[in-house]
DNA sequence: GCATGCGGGCCTC
DNA sequence: GAGGCCCGCATGC
């Protein structure tokens, strides 16, 4: 931006194409951009803030004040050290919804409360566009004095993520811990063939045992205790860790191969495929889920939230967090980057989209699946490699068990 | 159902 | 009159 101008003049400058500028989702403080107007953020007048329109009586210019941001009533922190900071909904119906509803962070009896925008002089923070034939004008007035909301696009990477429901995560566990089960039964290679037909009975029986509507992660390790459920020893190396699966809210452990090379996590190189409802090998890129919840916006009617399960926090900066938990950052570009150099992770930014920060995730999953097939090869256990009914026997009926 | 834009109307300074 | 805000309506996704 070269010229002076303010949006309320009456002649805006002609501005030339070298004098655009790139588009600011977060534009904060006092300051004037003008943009292309064939930008797409420029034309739809879109920001980072939560902004609502504003009658400004100027049918030329659109002018839009700040919302705030949704808080928790007493100011919890996620376990990562981040704060609740939700995106207020432009509607005043749904936005009046939001408020008051139980704070998402299941270890905080908050609510959910707005904290208005009070950056201009006491008022909200503004925002005006103008459109000419040279360009889309914007300007802005105030700073923000509140954290920034998630991004618009955080509702919908829930969507897509189908994180949600802990009655998945049970599920999960359960039919994890079973194939935990069959790895060990199939380490004993000389009874083979009877183990894996205990393995399938016994399978059932216990799965069909387990499961109730009121399933716990405690009750389960309790379960798995009683029932003796042991890891299975790769080498000295447990490979399933079960604790380490009850224990999600807790980092992973890192793996280290024999160039000291930290490559993944020692979480089970399976997961859970909803379409299918039963585990199967880490080869899964994100598709559509069966049972997404949908109900995990806060702006649809249900308390449900991705925070439920423990899976994923939220998160508004950059967090030093482990990358084997697979925290998700709901900051656009807040995802943490693996390292090169495989001691260190640092705080590159993903310029990508959320989608792609998680199957970046399932690439890293991907390579438990190659090291355990490779530890396969090597010892020549058979039938581990493709977890396909028709060419694996002994993956268990998992259907036939009544989730 | 919600985001978004438009516009009438009211209030305060 | 300017600025801020509330509200209802229409439209599109």
């Amino acid at each position: 931006m070269l010229r002076d101008w303010d949006i309320n003049d009456n002649v805006v400058p002609a501005i030339s194409e070298a004098e655009l500028d790139e588009y600011q989702e977060w534009a904060d403080g006092h300051c004037r951009y003008v943009y292309n107007p064939n930008s797409e953020e420029a034309k739809k007048h879109s920001s980072g803030w939560a902004m609502r329109n504003t009658n400004n009586h100027n049918v030329n210019i659109l002018k839009k004040s700040c919302l705030g941001v949704l808080v928790c009533s007493v100011g919890c922190t996620l376990p990562n050290g981040a704060k609740i900071n939700l995106r207020p909904a432009i509607c005043d119906k749904a936005r009046r919804k939001q408020t008051g509803k139980p704070c998402p962070n299941r270890n905080c009896n908050g609510r959910l409360d707005i904290q208005p925008c009070r950056g201009h002089c006491g008022y909200p923070v503004t925002h005006f566009w103008r459109h000419t034939k040279y360009g889309i004008f914007f300007q802005a007035k105030g700073v923000h004095d509140h954290p920034k909301p998630e991004p618009k696009n955080c509702r919908e990477t829930r969507r897509y993520l189908g994180m949600g429901k802990r009655k998945n995560l049970a599920l999960m566990l359960t039919r994890d811990a079973a194939l935990s089960k069959k790895l060990k039964t199939l380490q004993n290679k000389t009874n083979y063939n009877n183990e894996m037909i205990n393995c399938q009975q016994q399978t059932s029986i216990e799965m069909t045992e387990t499961y109730s509507p009121t399933y716990t992660q405690m009750n389960y390790q309790e379960y798995a205790q009683q029932q003796q459920f042991t890891n299975i020893d790769f080498s000295g190396n447990e490979f399933i860790n079960a604790e380490e699966i009850f224990q999600l809210d807790q980092p992973i452990k890192q793996y280290n191969n024999s160039n000291n090379m930290q490559v993944f996590s020692k979480s089970p190189s399976t997961v859970l495929d909803l379409d299918k409802n039963y585990l199967v090998k880490n080869e899964m890129t994100i598709g559509t889920f069966s049972e997404v919840d949908d109900t995990m916006s806060l702006t649809s009617g249900s308390s449900v939230s991705l925070f439920d399960d423990a899976y994923q926090f939220a998160n508004n900066g950059y967090v030093t967090n482990n990358y084997n938990s697979h925290e998700l950052n709901n900051n656009y570009y807040g995802k943490q980057n693996y390292s090169e150099d495989s001691s260190i992770y640092d705080t590159r930014n993903f310029n990508t989209s959320p989608i792609d920060q998680v199957n970046y995730d399932y690439s890293m999953i991907d390579q438990q699946t190659s090291y355990f097939n490779e530890y396969n090869r090597n010892n020549n256990i058979n039938g581990y490699i493709n977890y396909s009914d028709d060419v694996v026997p002994y993956v268990p009926q998992f259907e036939q068990c009544a989730f």
